[in-house]
DNA sequence: CATTATAATTAGCATAGGCTAACTTGTCAA
DNA sequence: TTGACAAGTTAGCCTATGCTAATTATAATG
């Protein structure tokens, strides 16, 4: 089934901090999200079965070319909105707090919609 | 604990059924939100102890001067984004569903700038 | 080599919120 | 009066997604 906020934030974290580090684990992910290592273990079971993350034998994670893909696309709504609503006048823990939990409900036809006019205030 | 989507959007359902009939009982809330009897009768017995939503003797739901605030708050949500996304350009049906997931998680402070600097879309 | 720490997993609990099946209750018509 | 329909409730199932406790496996260290 489609994928809902708890699994994209999962792959969202993978992928930011991919980012930042090169060697990405589950227990860097609970730490990151302040989730417990059996929620993370099962979370990314479901990841992998669904083609979106792989782990190699030491047990570092790594994004398939669809979670990539799938984790740009959550973290470009992530970005924007938050840019967005920083543009707005709203403080930047509220923004991000905002955009993390609207990312993952906006449509695609909306998303694009605001990047065709947030030029008004995405500087 | 706080009220979720969920309870959110029964609540705004007998709102708005409310608005246009006098007599609102669960099993018009079930037929308009496309939810079975038992899950209605359920919710909305959630609301009746979080002091939302009273029954009278005949069944009738009626919102409690809390529930309504509450309600309008999240009716006011749902028209203004949904207005928003169609003058940026999406399609009515697109703005309504997108209107009506996001409603649920944006905040006070979002809603609020965005409020002051919709002027430039909401007509 | 034995101990200890780290990472991951397994088993199983809890809550939220859908569902069906079945029961209760009240009204209304034959 | 009886039978049927409509509305609501109860019991209990299912999935998603958090958790703790306990296990396993590996690596590092005294």
């Amino acid at each position: 089934m489609t994928m809902r906020e708890s699994g994209e934030m999962y792959l969202e974290t993978i992928y930011v901090l991919s980012k930042k580090s090169s060697s990405v684990r589950a227990i860097d992910v609970g730490a990151e999200m302040g989730f417990s290592k059996p929620s993370v273990s099962r979370a990314i079971g479901i990841l992998k079965k669904d083609g979106l993350v792989t782990t190699d034998g030491e047990g570092f994670l790594k994004l398939t070319e669809e979670g990539e893909k799938r984790a740009e696309s959550i973290y470009e709504r992530h970005t924007l909105l938050t840019q967005l609503f920083i543009n707005l006048g709203v403080d930047e823990e509220t923004a991000t707090e905002d955009a993390c939990r609207i990312e993952h409900y906006i449509s695609d036809k909306t998303f694009e919609a605001i990047k065709r006019h947030g030029d008004k205030y995405l500087s």
